[in-house]
This record gives structure tokens, C-alpha cells and sequence, in this order.
DNA sequence: ACAATGTCGACTGAATTAGTCGTGAATACG
DNA sequence: CGTATTCACGACTAATTCAGTCGACATTGT
């Protein structure tokens, strides 16, 4: 699995924030609560979101979470490296260093699906994601088992 | 990473076994040393080619591995999810069970990008990669630090 | 002052990775 | 037959990562 929870949760989490973009912080409690993810765990994914620079926090009563940039601003790819380091699929696909010798054989074939994989995440920001929600949350309405995020 | 060495190492040792088509059979050490693959290890991994019906061993002095079909015949992605299991950049892609809910957000991005592997891996046999490699030779000649497989 | 909230680091149990090792089985060869 | 060669298989292990939990502390609105 490329993708750990670290990954999608922090993705969600991201989401949850795009969706209350320009109403105030949104606390760790909700977050947690609406996108199903540990809350203990989530402290952490929102410290990496911080000093990555996508989100700002407030303390205090009334504080929380919110967007550092707008949601358009910030791509899909940005965030999940930031949360899961590089995303390449095969460990030599990173070394840019030079006179690194191809061993493996099937570095060309995983260098292109790279290429391709990191253009499409670097073409979905994160206010399509949400609009690509409400979408669908109009779409299912009422026969959706979990899921209504904005309870 | 989605590639574990696993994935690597077997696919280099299944290159080694195409590129001696038609020679008899290749022995266990051999491999692993044209191939940079630690003996013991690559052991598990060819009982894991063997068991996918890549590869067929004969005991005894003289014995080996050898391809079970034409290395034509043999795709990049049936070998690799041998070796590793699915694929999948995403756990939840691989449900493909009904009324499994979309709960992360970006599973319809991944999923493009998981078709778009799937259909390069699939296009790309072993034999185009052993042809791959016969180029890449060619081109690096002397030049290169590692790898003339052919010792 | 105090309650609500975020911040940070230490700690943990389970799983996975990347192997090693030893024993045993098949077989070619003399 | 005996022996050397080669694969077959399972037990074991060390290191790392994953997926959290927990507790102490800092900040701030009322």
C-alpha cells in the first residue's frame, strides 16, 4: 500500500477544514468525530499539516483548525508528501543523483506511472476534492449508511 | 514505497531466467549474484514464482529454474502482484464488494491512477523488459560500474 | 482563576520487512 | 550404492514502521 492512514486521514482532515473555509477555527474534536479518524492520532496529522504551512491553529476556547491558503491553492500531491514523504513506488525512482546505475530493470515502466500519478495529484486541489463531496453527497442523499460530514 | 524489495528482487530474478531462455536451467547462486540478490533470500522468492506458475525448478546437479511460458507471455503485473499482492496505492480500492461507503475523499483520483498502472503493467512483458536491458547495455558499454549480467 | 483548546514528546503493541539458518528431499554421477 | 549438488520449506530474528495512546504543558477567552 503506497498510501498509509497518515495519507488519507490527513487528507480528510484537510477536507473537513476546505469545508468550513471562512467559518472559524474547526476543532480537532469535530474533525475526528465527522471523518472517523482516532483523535489522539489526528493531533499528530495536524502538527505535520502545520509545519508544512497548509493549516494554522488556534488555541484556547473557540480555537482549532484552519486552511493556512485558500483550498484551490493547495494541490493533492503537496499535502500527501508532506504527510507520507515521497510517493515514489520504487525506492530508485528519488535518487536524481547522478551515476546512480539502474539495477532493478523496470525503473522506466515505474517512472512513467510516476510521472503520471504525481500530474494527476498535482492537478486536484483541495477544493475539488470537497466540491467532488458535495457532489456525491447530493448524489446519495438519505442512502448513505455513514457519512453525512456536515452533522 | 509500494514496491517492496520483494517486488524488485523477483522481478530482476525473473529478467535473469528470461534473458537464459532456451539454456537450461539457471541456478539459484547464479542469479543472485549477476543480480545482486542476497541467496537465501531470493530462495522465498522463487518458492513464490514457482508456487504463481512463473517458474518451474529441477533438483539435483545441473538443476535450476527456468520460465514455465514464453517470457512474451508473461506481464509485469501478474508477476508483481505475485511477489507483493495487490497493488493497490489505496486500501480501499481493492473492495470492489458492494455499497462499500467512499469515506476518504480521493478515492476517485487514486483509482484513475491505479488504472492507468495497471494498464501500463499489463502492456509491459518480461521479455520487453530482458529487450530493455540488451539496449541499455549496448548504450553503456564498458562505461557501466555494476551490472554486466551476462558474467 | 479556570475551563477549553492546542502542542509536544514519550511510550507501546502489532505488523511488516528483509533477511538467516538448518534440515530434508530429489537427483545426477561415478 | 554413496556422495555431492541443488532445490524446498519452515522456524527464527532484528530492525523498522504503523497506528495509535497518554500525560504534562502552553495559550487564551470569559
Amino acid at each position: 500500500m503506497l498510501l498509509s492512514t497518515k495519507g488519507d486521514y490527513g487528507v480528510r482532515a484537510m477536507i473537513d477544514l476546505a469545508k468550513h473555509e471562512g467559518g472559524g477555527p474547526v476543532q480537532r474534536a469535530e474533525i475526528a468525530r465527522r471523518r472517523q479518524i482516532p483523535e489522539s492520532y489526528l493531533d499528530h496529522l495536524l502538527a505535520q499539516l502545520r509545519r508544512a504551512g497548509f493549516i494554522r491553529s488556534v488555541r484556547g476556547p473557540g480555537g482549532g483548525h484552519l486552511l493556512a491558503r485558500p483550498a484551490e491553492e493547495i494541490c493533492l500531491l503537496h499535502v500527501l508528501e508532506a504527510l507520507e514523504g515521497s510517493l515514489a513506488p520504487l525506492g530508485c525512482l528519488d535518487n536524481t543523483e547522478a551515476g546512480q546505475e539502474a539495477i532493478c530493470g523496470q525503473e522506466w515502466v515505474w517512472q512513467e506511472i510516476y510521472d503520471n500519478m504525481r500530474g494527476k495529484l498535482s492537478g486536484v486541489s483541495v477544493a475539488e476534492l470537497v466540491e467532488h463531496e458535495r457532489v456525491h453527497e447530493r448524489d446519495t442523499a438519505g442512502t448513505t449508511p455513514l457519512g453525512n460530514y456536515n452533522i
